[in-house]
DNA sequence: CCCTCATAACTGACTGGTCAGTCATTAAAT
DNA sequence: ATTTAATGACTGACCAGTCAGTTATGAGGG
């Protein structure tokens, strides 16, 4: 009579559900005001099932961390390694590629928990800091270094500019996961990102470069 | 016998210890997980002479939000008024002053708390929005309208552009909060925010203009 | 093919502890 | 003596984490 079974054994799909769930609860409430019920209920699964996979809520938000973006980052590296362009192009595959990333609200979410939670969680935000962070950073500057020495780009401080690369793509995800939903008349992300790299790159171009 | 009394009666003084405490608690261990005894604690005072002056905790996160940021942005407001340089010139000292204001880590916790709660209290991150990071990007998108019509950059987006001059400055604020108790060699932000600067200002500036 | 039975995935009522907010009492100030 | 700022023990709600009990599943036996 009862079309689907209202309890289902299924061991190995239930991590990543859980971990979906929580993601989303997170996302929205925060960690602190995010219950274990609410995640269960959305994991459509009871509290104690959630506990079959997970020891306590922190051990939730580590595995969401290493699960979503260090792969993330894995993939940027691998895909940026077989691309054999000049830095310019290379700067702009990068922008390209996080610029995906950052449309998605729930990878966006991640950064944001470990900044809210820093204070409360150090050894996550060291953890970010050189997994996410220091790899994205290392990466952006390796590029600008290698445009430096091609004599692309003028000579730079590879560190500082790095960051400056990447402030607007993280001004783009935070604005988008706080005030989207209370904006007027937002600015389209695409807008913002095209003319950062088209500023960003004419401030570092060498001065005999090719227009 | 007892050198200071263990009560003291200071209705005036009272609602901004309260508030200066619960800044600190809030600043490291986010909203949640602040307990209005810290808070207490830490001003000096019971529980319950901070509900004699605050009807909630979420009532003490609003007077802060409104307290602190806002007549800051005022300031700058008013100083930017009395200003008559260049529209660089103006891009400056708008720099430097929000340089000053990033460079205390108890007022950058504000951003960072509206950041991580708007989704518990979305009308503070509508207020936020209008009062503080509006008002800022109307300021800076003035400005760069000012320095296109007198021919100083070259034609621009304001709306878009005061983004990306703001991005860096956020970033840096964000930054010290965050991984600066996690960082090995840290980079002064001054130094970034000199070399957003230069860059900045080089990508904008006429083709005309002076070096 | 149907019917045990054993296994372990799953459930949700329960516990223990924590904390926002209250209020009867205390004492400073005038 | 009166007023009112200040106190802190108390209450009621809430929730992370537990565990005794329930049920899906599939192996083995008839």
């Amino acid at each position: 009579m009862d079309p689907r079974p209202t309890r289902s054994r299924r061991k190995e799909a239930r991590p990543a559900e859980v971990l979906a769930a929580a993601l989303d609860c997170f996302a929205v409430t925060g960690f602190a005001a995010t219950r274990m019920e609410d995640i269960a209920a959305r994991a459509g699964v009871s509290k104690g099932t959630v506990y079959l996979y997970y020891p306590s809520k922190q051990a939730i938000f580590e595995a969401l961390v290493q699960n979503s973006l260090v792969p993330r980052i894995a993939q940027i590296e691998t895909a940026l390694a077989a691309f054999p362009g000049s830095a310019t192009d290379r700067l702009r595959l990068f922008a390209s590629v996080l610029g995906n990333t950052i449309a998605e609200p729930r990878l966006v979410a991640i950064p944001k928990l470990v900044m809210a939670e820093a204070g409360n969680f150090p050894d996550m935000a060291r953890f970010y800091r050189r997994e996410v962070v220091g790899r994205g950073l290392a990466l952006v500057g390796g590029i600008l270094r290698q445009g430096v020495e091609a004599g692309e780009f003028r000579p730079l401080d590879p560190a500082i500019t790095a960051r400056l690369f990447m402030a607007p793509l993280m001004l783009v995800a935070i604005w988008q996961t706080t005030f989207a939903p209370v904006e007027e008349q937002p600015i389209p992300p695409d807008q913002i990102l095209s003319q950062h790299l088209s500023l960003f790159l004419a401030s570092i171009r060498a001065p005999g470069g090719s227009p």
